[in-house]
RNA sequence: GCCGCGUUCGUCUAAGGGCUAGGACGCCUCCCUUUCACGGAGGUAAUACGGGUUCGAAUCCCGUACGCGGUACCA
């Protein structure tokens, strides 16, 4: 016996290699921006995949007409492509396994729905929303708020369980409108082994009968995502936490119309979490922070929410974070390119209990990334920020120089603007008040003649600059820091910015020397 | 209410029976710097509670509390 045991077992691997193919799914309805939990479980879907080998698909769940957004599909795809992510299968993508739009495969769940209904799995309801209503009110107690549809009540309920067959017949064949709900079992457990929680198990008796096939036809999730599983031959599934409570319905549906075995391995994600609770949009309005990957505008209400894009966050960083938000390789290491996530991830070290987002650690990874990443990589972004206040950049070259220089004190990008914007454009009014004070005939004199002579410097860098600087200080017998503050004031405008010299080694010897004058020459003004 | 899942510094987390419970963010102090940052060195702060099991428990078991999720012809 063992020795057939092994022989299967040898056979299973050997001539069933296909069959361990993995292939994962995200599969989102599309109502609306794409949120950090969901983008999150894209990444955790993308990050199994590409390490396995596997395949990463994307199937959208429009099963709602009700709830269909405009754009909201292009949205998602426009964020998968911002972070890296892309599906190897798609309604964009194409693949084997099409149509990935479930409003396109409409047909292909009312047969499983029925054959549900004769195996005895499910049954038809004809209940109106007025009569399920009637019944929630007449059963609502303050022990039981929210009564379910299930097997205390289905009896008495107009269904095919309690009218006889020719009268169902009757009403199916005079169009009336109907769903499918599955029949639950009484008094069973259903067990599984969720990839991250562990043995989960719940009684049958506690969950309700759900609606697997609505009124227009169309499936519920709790169909559409068991069919479309299975003809897309999904290996491992992972979702959200709030999907637990519903997975015994799936599972016996699994059961029902394709056999466990055929079934994907489970993974519920934690939540992440805002101040108060699951993360939602209004969290992101409320205190200030993104919760949306990019900007979204909401074409019927014209709501805007912002997004981590447009807030200034480098995709490295913005990836690397929600990585983090519930997952770690049990080392300290807290920085992770894309690749090293694919290198690294493991779903079991992914963590049970939801997570807090911080913002503050949010802008932390950005900064770490902005530091480490070559400023290539985001000039572009960049450089579109500058367009919009206003200043358009032209030499790559220099915003290049210029952005390496301040990159160590951005924490956004956005941050770039009020860190370099005087590279591009030369003060015309000074923080005065800072130099003035202070301000006398032999300070005037000193950079009247540092002026003209820094036009002399042949070899034009912030150490000969600094050099002179210096020289010429102790020549008027002047504390070289008593004259810094008022240089950078010159220079910047105000008092902030990398060091003097190395401003004005960019900003090159013509550039300086004007700027220096035109302050002088406000300066006296002022007195 | 019922069902399910959770619970280590304020936050993200490490430690899977054995050192003073480690790191990161934030905050505070000091150093560097005659701008502001960066950076460097310190500091602050946690095993929800009660029972077991064990020579030994953050870790295993039970209970309580608390939190979160679900309870739609939404996903």
């Amino acid at each position: 016996m063992l020795y057939v045991n092994t022989l299967q077992q040898l056979q299973t691997t050997y001539f069933c290699p296909m069959e361990k193919k993995v292939r994962v799914r995200f599969a989102p309805s599309p109502t609306g921006g794409l949120h950090l939990g969901g983008v999150r479980t894209v990444l955790y879907n993308y990050l199994f995949a590409k390490q396995h080998q596997g395949d990463f698909i994307l199937r959208i769940e429009d099963t709602d007409q009700s709830r269909f957004v405009e754009g909201a599909e292009a949205y998602i795809f426009e964020t998968l492509k911002w972070c890296g992510l892309e599906p190897d299968e798609s309604t964009l993508h194409g693949g084997n396994y099409g149509p990935y739009r479930q409003s396109e495969r409409k047909d292909s769940y009312k047969k499983y729905a029925i054959q549900l209904v004769e195996q005895g799995q499910a049954y038809y309801a004809f209940d109106t929303p007025e009569e399920l209503d009637a019944m929630r009110t007449r059963l609502r107690t303050e022990e039981n708020p929210s009564p379910q549809y299930d097997h205390t009540v289905r009896m008495q309920m107009r269904n095919s369980l309690t009218i006889s067959d020719s009268e169902t017949k009757i009403l199916l064949s005079e169009q009336t409108p109907f769903v499918i709900r599955i029949k639950m079992p009484v008094g069973e457990t259903v067990r599984f082994n969720d990839m991250i929680r562990g043995e989960v198990s719940f009684d049958t008796s506690t969950v309700d009968d759900k609606v697997l096939l609505k009124a227009d036809g169309m499936p519920t999730y709790h169909l559409a995502v068991v069919a479309d599983d299975y003809q897309m031959k999904i290996s491992h599934a992972f979702r959200g936490e709030e999907w637990l409570p519903s997975a015994p319905v799936h599972i016996l549906l699994w059961k029902y119309l394709f056999g466990l075995d055929a079934m994907p391995q489970w993974a519920h994600l934690p939540l992440i979490m805002g101040p108060h609770g699951k993360l939602s949009k209004r969290d992101g309005s409320k205190y200030g922070f993104p919760v949306f990957a990019m900007n979204w505008k909401d074409p019927k209400t014209g709501e805007q929410t912002e997004g981590f894009r447009e807030r200034g966050f480098t995709t490295e960083a913005f990836v690397n974070l929600l990585a983090m938000l519930g997952w770690n390789d049990g080392t300290e290491k807290e920085l992770f390119s894309l690749d090293e996530l694919v290198q690294s991830f493991s779903i079991d070290k992914v963590h049970k209990s939801g997570a807090k987002f911080d913002f503050e650690k949010a802008k932390w990874f950005n900064h770490e990334w902005i530091k480490t990443l070559p400023v290539t990589a985001y000039a572009k972004q960049v450089k579109s920020l500058f367009a919009e206040k206003g200043i358009v950049l032209e030499n790559d070259e220099y915003l290049e120089e210029v952005l390496s220089l301040v990159k160590d004190r951005c924490t956004l990008l956005a941050d770039f603007y009020e860190h370099s914007y005087f590279f591009f454009k030369a003060p015309r009014e000074w923080d005065l008040s800072a130099v003035s004070p202070k301000w006398n005939e032999a300070k005037a004199t000193f950079f009247t003649s540092f002026s003209k002579t820094l036009l002399s410097i042949n070899d034009w860098n912030a150490a000969a600059l600094e050099n002179l600087f210096k020289q010429l200080a102790e020549q008027a017998a002047i504390k070289p820091g008593e004259l810094q503050l008022p240089l950078r004031i010159m220079l910047v405008g105000g008092k902030f910015g990398p060091t003097v010299f190395e401003i004005a080694q960019l900003l090159g010897k013509e550039e300086t020397s004007e700027r220096i004058t035109a302050a002088l020459y406000a300066l006296a003004q002022e007195q």
